[in-house]
DNA sequence: GATCCCTCCGTTATCGATAATAAATCGAGG
DNA sequence: CCTCGATTTATTATCGATAACGGAGGGATC
């Protein structure tokens, strides 16, 4: 690790936002931020901008920089075209996959129960995204893998938000040990089912109906007010 | 416009790297940028943080920035993957519809079409994604909007990439207009009809299929060099 | 009383200089 | 002649200061 400022602003800024400890519509300027953090303004800068890349804030020329808003709407496109991507790129990945790959996966996989054993969430997060950003790699399609990253790191946002459908730990680190076995099996149709069926679990669809619900009936509560 | 040193660095790198003046694998040195823009180094890092954000160049730390590569399966993906979020997006579209925002499609066509009529291709190029980010705009999911921006640039980038696929300007710009009359009429299937057939017409199947003949060509020729 | 303009203030945008770092080069030793 | 290590060099990363910009608020005018 050792990332420079940057990337500490970066890592931080970002932990904080999918972690929903900066609500949407925070503002963050760049010396408060700098100030905050023990940094320069041209470090925050780049973590902003970076962040703006990924979709987690938006910046608005000289009228600040706010953390992005959430919906359910947005969420529920941002995991079908999650789970679009990671299922076409898992049928390129069986024909490529190789040894090192798998203990690459194997790797990601242990970081991320050590994580779930001492209890950090963000750990935990960070190791899965890693996990399957490692196992889309060997599908070969470069260009994808930050669109895949941005997608995965808005369903968290989203799963975290809605904050009923907490799950434990240790449960969504086991839930890859089917998909490894897959993959190590090449077994094309098995790979799809698991991951998919892993996919599915992330958000489940109830949810984005219930926040629906939710967001529906604050509208309606502020229509009358 | 009048966008500042930053826009302009950004606007510049972009079109010459999504019009394959600078081909894949071209090295940019902040400062050599810098000077030749006249601009400061500040401003062109700016500009490459942005530009990796959406994927046509990578940042390797200290070892420079280099132009990304091209290949015909990513540049397939990621126009199947534009397909999808438009046409997903277009079914809200319909929906939400108003008089303004047809209004500023048909702003924005009028700019395409001047392009056109000066031979100017980057200018229908840009009005052309900014066409489609207005139409997409209109589906109010805002997060994505970034990634079909990326789709776009990727794609077109692609397309000028495979040189015997250029196609005459002004028959580019007359094909928004179906599209348009069946948003006008809130045809949903209409607009799906128009919008697909609109985008298979960008690349043509059999694109893929001479760029990947070709690679494997080169491929076997390298190996027998 | 409302409207317009103008100044002030907070914030980003830009710059130039410096520090840190990795690759390349050159030289010495085996 | 090859390999390893020190040195040089090219490049990014970071910083602090300043310029440019936009909005808010106060004051004058109609």
């Amino acid at each position: 690790m050792a990332e420079g400022p940057a990337g500490r602003v970066l890592a931080e800024l970002r932990r904080r936002i999918v972690m929903n400890e900066m609500t949407p519509g925070r503002v963050l300027t760049e010396l408060a931020v700098a100030a905050a953090l023990g940094c320069s303004q041209a470090a925050v800068r780049e973590a902003l901008l970076r962040l703006e890349g990924e979709g987690l804030v938006l910046r608005a020329g000289r009228q600040g920089t706010t953390v992005t808003d959430l919906d359910a709407d947005t969420a529920a496109e941002m995991l079908d075209l999650r789970r679009r991507i990671e299922l076409r790129g898992a049928r390129r990945v069986v024909r490529r996959v190789v040894a090192g790959d798998i203990a690459a996966l194997e790797e990601i996989q242990r970081a991320m129960e050590a994580a779930a054993a001492r209890g950090d969430d963000w750990g935990v997060l960070e190791a899965d995204m890693e996990w399957h950003a490692a196992l889309f790699r060997v599908s070969g399609l470069h260009a994808m893998a930050p669109i895949l990253a941005r997608c995965m790191l808005h369903t968290h946002r989203f799963r975290l938000w809605a904050p009923w459908h907490r799950r434990p730990l240790a449960a969504t680190a086991a839930r890859h040990l089917p998909i490894l076995a897959a993959l190590r099996a090449q077994d094309a149709p098995g790979l799809a089912r698991e991951l998919g069926g892993h996919l599915d679990t992330i958000v489940e669809r109830r949810v984005f109906a219930g926040v629906a619900r939710r967001a529906a009936a604050d509208e309606i509560r502020r229509n009358v007010a």
